[in-house]
RNA sequence: GGGAGCAUAGCUCAGCUGGGAGAGCACCUGCCUUACAAGCAGGGGGUCAUAGGUUCGAUCCCUAUUGCUCCCACCA
């Protein structure tokens, strides 16, 4: 496998041609199949891991949205695998129904010419599956190219034969057990889309619009009754005036009729407790066929319902002279025809929110109209249910609270569409008696009147519908399947939290409707990615980044990691160049630590050395607990911080120390040399393994240029935290070795003396043992050129460079460069910083409340603590006395 | 109207069950020390929004306030 020669690692890391070469090497080993019941090396079961993909529409293209989404889940499945699990991430697309609908009838009209009318429902949808043939591969290359491990094997397309059986299967049922019903009721409808829309897919906005206070003449009475009303268009389908029945400004109308204006349609004055007196007038015109709430009242009180707008929101023949009107054009008039006819009293200005289509973005109309609908209280509750006792949960914990509010609030899901892409709905109506049917298979025969003049309902259904059913459709279902058996349920479902009520929770009930039980047993939410300036990415706006141009520029690791450092679940983040600059120089740090290490090896197989150096257990050790700590963040999906910890461990320790302090010995030779080049190798190849589900792709680059490699990284074994790698009780003793390092390095660095001019150091120290032991390092390090070891402090301080730590005084002659005044200064600097930290130290263990309360390891800590600032007190204390 | 989130270094943000205030970028100083100048070394910079409370101890928990953001509801 390792082709590549150790010595030909370009000096700069070049990800495109890295990256593609090695998804190839992933899907030719096969990595990504999942097989149901695979078996251990020993014989027992594997343990299944599964993700099913938030399917993405299957004619667009990756977002930024996307690469965070999918960087979550193939870092989950990355690690798991690893973990042994066998894991399945099931990719698919969705067919989307409005919006690749939209898309293609905008193309059709700018290349064509032509409507879908002109087409043909027929021709149209087949016009749709070539778009969706053109088009639909795009997004799954591009899902590729960020690294996903999908299983590719298993990709799904929510049209497919297989889950359109589902579709229809879980119609019927739910239709046999009264849970879907039809039924002419108030929905929200978009006069562009021309379709229903649910509930979900409405968005407010808020706008500035009128007031208009129109009157209504009390039949029989020289009264009138003033009604608010923020669209007067509406008022051609009023069938009452209604007030609240506390209101005693109008308790003797009510029961009485009033004439409504330009119409002459004599309507009822009811009472309603929907009625808020504080409001307009106080009086409320009721259109039961116009907005949802006069909907619940016409209903309440029996009213008369009368539909004035068309579905392209045009007034119909009930608006008489204004038929024909657009909406718009309708209420101009109207105003004008009130105004004429002094019934409009006064006009206000008003703030209201809009309801629009969240595809289109047009106004939408409260309209009633014969649809089908989902009965959402006996689904929703035991979907509260399953959240509640924690069979299902949401990290961050919450969107709990979200989604138990939209579950206990939602109202009956209007399921139907008046489109053309889609799961046509499987009712069938007989044009002879008008029987319906709905079926599971096509009816061309009545089953009442035997009659074959049979058609199909026209609506299709809400594309949420099958993404509904995603976590089981894709497994097969409603067929028995081994891939059901073993994958369901799915452990983690990665989204935003904008899909929450769209999606997450409608898979919950469907769930547990369908198969009994929950889909998944966590939902992870992220948030959303927005651009630097903290806006979110919106093609209107056009600051969108597309991902793949990231990708081209700096590849898909330093994409993955850009997203994923320092992101926490359920938080917005902001993309910016300066953080993909950043780790597209961590994944070239990552290459030129990787091309040092592996240009020094001579070894064949990596294997810890018998003879540690205090520096190898140190870094061993360090290693270790990072093993731990990454292990435990990402168990608790914190991959943020996993992230952090390892980009820290990585470029300070790592590099920054550990590779610095075994340069001597890759110089020397023999034993030493070999020693160092093993522990190099070991703890780079774990790392490697631990980076690997974040930075796929340079790692596995790495992985198989490293001695004695017979795998692949991708099915590596996750680390384990070793107890025989702990070394803590030299950690301390190597630490104050790198602490001297850094404080002849500070002093050096105040007098501004270059690295190449060497000193002499002159070493007092209790801990000469560990001192020695790494003396070559220290002279490195601390650009020693030779060191002698004291037994006092020398008599004469003056020309001497000091650097003190807790457990060391260095003393460096350096005569021409020490400006004693200088260096006065900056030993009193340090004293009364660490005189200050001495204080608050002092302070607490001064505090009997503290020495009896607080935990007895904190008290030693602060003890130890304090000692230790002591002693560097009176470390630069002697130093000061000796100069002055 | 209801709910949620955020407020930490100049900017963007981490900070897991309360005990050390951190990172990247930016800034200052010195270095091409042959893995990396996409780098190395050193450094400056924060009353962790405000006011209370709990605690031996609060950036972290509780309450209130202020400011910003979002979601839901839709009083016509």
């Amino acid at each position: 496998m390792a082709e590549m020669r150790r010595n030909e690692l370009s000096k700069t890391y070049e990800p495109a041609s890295v990256e593609s070469r090695i998804y190839k090497l992933w899907q030719d080993g096969d990595y990504f199949r999942a097989e149901p019941f695979a078996k251990n090396v020993d014989g027992s079961e594997k343990e299944p891991f599964t993700i099913v993909i938030p399917p993405p529409n299957v004619t667009g293209q990756l977002h930024m949205g996307h690469a965070l989404d999918e960087t979550w889940q193939d870092i989950l499945i990355r690690y798991k695998r690893m973990q042994g699990f066998e894991v399945l991430w099931v990719p698919g697309t969705d067919h989307a129904g409005i919006a690749t609908q939209i898309k293609l009838e905008e193309y059709l009209r700018e290349n064509e010419g032509i409507t879908r009318h002109d087409l043909g429902r027929e021709k149209f949808v087949e016009r749709v599956w070539e778009w969706k043939r053109k088009y639909g591969s795009r997004i799954v290359e591009q899902l590729k190219s960020l690294g996903s491990s999908c299983d590719w094997s298993r990709e799904r397309f929510t049209m497919d034969e297989g889950l359109s059986a589902a579709v229809r299967e879980v119609f019927v049922r739910l239709y046999d057990k009264g849970l879907i019903y039809r039924g002419n009721r108030i929905i929200n409808w978009c006069p562009q889309c021309l379709t229903a829309l649910s509930d979900a897919e409405v968005e407010y906005t808020e706008q500035s619009g009128h007031l208009w206070h129109v009157r209504y003449k009390v039949k029989d009475s020289e009264e009138y009754i003033v009604v608010a009303t923020t669209r007067p268009e509406t008022m051609l389908g009023d069938t009452a005036v209604a007030v609240n029945p506390n209101d005693e400004r109008y308790s003797h109308l009510v029961g009485k009729t009033c004439i409504l204006p330009l119409v002459g349609r004599e309507i009822p004055i009811i009472a309603d407790e929907y009625v808020e007196m504080e409001f307009g007038t106080g009086c409320v015109k009721i259109t039961p066929c116009h907005d949802p709430n006069d909907f619940e009242v016409g209903k309440r009180h029996g009213l008369e319902e009368v539909l004035v707008l068309d579905g392209d929101a045009k007034i119909n023949e009930n608006g008489g002279k204004y038929q024909g009107l657009y909406r718009y054009e309708a209420r101009k008039r109207i105003v004008e025809d009130l105004e004429k006819g002094g019934y409009l009293e006064k006009i206000e200005k008003h703030q209201h929110n809009v309801g629009e289509c969240y595809r289109c973005g047009d106004t939408v109309e409260p309209i009633t109209s014969e649809q089908w609908f989902v009965k959402m209280k006996p689904l929703a509750e035991p979907a509260i249910e399953i959240v509640k006792d924690g069979t299902v949960s949401f990290v961050p914990d919450r969107f709990t609270k979200l989604y138990i509010n939209w579950m206990e609030n939602t109202r009956d899901w209007c399921i139907s569409r008046q489109l053309w892409w889609g799961h046509r709905i499987p009712a069938f109506y007989c044009n002879d008696c008008g029987h319906m049917q709905v079926s599971r298979e096509d009816i061309t025969v009545c089953e009442k009147c035997g009659s074959n003049n049979i058609r199909q309902d026209e609506d299709v259904l809400d594309t949420w519908f099958s993404s509904a059913l995603w976590p089981f459709s894709t497994l097969g279902w409603p067929e028995k399947t081994d891939d059901l058996d073993y994958f369901f349920p799915t452990d983690v479902l990665v989204t935003g939290y904008d899909i929450i009520g769209f999606w997450v929770s409608r898979m919950i009930f469907s769930s547990i409707e369908h198969m009994g039980r929950e889909p998944f047993h966590t939902v992870l939410i992220h948030g959303l990615v927005r651009d630097a300036e903290g806006r979110k990415m919106s093609k209107s706006l056009g600051n969108g980044i597309d991902p793949m141009d990231v990708i081209d520029q700096n590849g898909a690791d330093a994409l993955r990691m850009t997203l994923m450092i320092g992101n926490s679940p359920g938080n917005d983040m902001r993309f910016s160049d300066e953080k993909i600059q950043s780790m597209r120089f961590f994944a070239n740090k990552l290459w030129n630590a990787s091309r040092f290490v592996l240009m020094n090896l001579s070894i064949d197989e990596i294997e810890l050395p018998k003879n540690l150096k205090p520096e190898d257990k140190w870094i061993l050790t360090t290693y270790n607990d990072l093993v731990a700590e990454v292990t435990g963040n990402m168990e608790k999906y914190e991959l943020g911080l996993a992230a952090q910890k390892l980009y820290e461990f990585l470029w300070e320790t790592y590099c920054d120390w550990y590779i610095e302090l075994t340069k001597t010995r890759l110089r020397s030779g023999g034993t030493d040399k070999l020693d160092a080049e093993n522990v190099l190798a070991y703890v780079l190849s774990g790392t490697l393994k631990l980076l690997h589900p974040f930075m796929p792709f340079i790692t596995e680059e790495i992985y198989q240029t490293l001695p004695g490699i017979k795998s692949a990284l991708i099915v590596a074994p996750w680390p384990k935290y070793e107890s025989s790698l702990d070394f803590s009780a030299i950690k301390n003793d190597v630490e104050s070795v790198m602490a001297a390092i850094h404080s002849v390095r500070n002093a050096r660095a105040e007098m501004n003396v270059p690295p190449s001019k060497k000193a002499k150091a002159l070493l007092l120290t209790e801990k000469r043992e560990i001192f020695e032991s790494m003396l070559e390092s220290f002279k490195n390090l601390a650009y020693a050129s030779e060191v002698e070891f004291l037994t006092a402090a020398p008599d004469e301080l003056q020309g001497l460079a000091t650097a003190t730590t807790e457990h060391a005084r260095i003393f460096m002659p350096m005569s021409d460069l020490v400006d004693t005044k200088k260096e006065i200064e900056r030993l009193e600097r340090e004293l009364s910083k660490a005189e200050k930290d001495l204080e608050i130290v002092t302070k607490k263990l001064s505090n009997p409340g503290f020495l009896n309360k607080a935990p007895a390891a904190i008290v030693e800590a602060e003890r130890e603590k304090e000692k230790s600032i002591r002693s560097v007190i009176d470390n630069i204390k002697e130093n000061l006395s000796g100069l002055i």
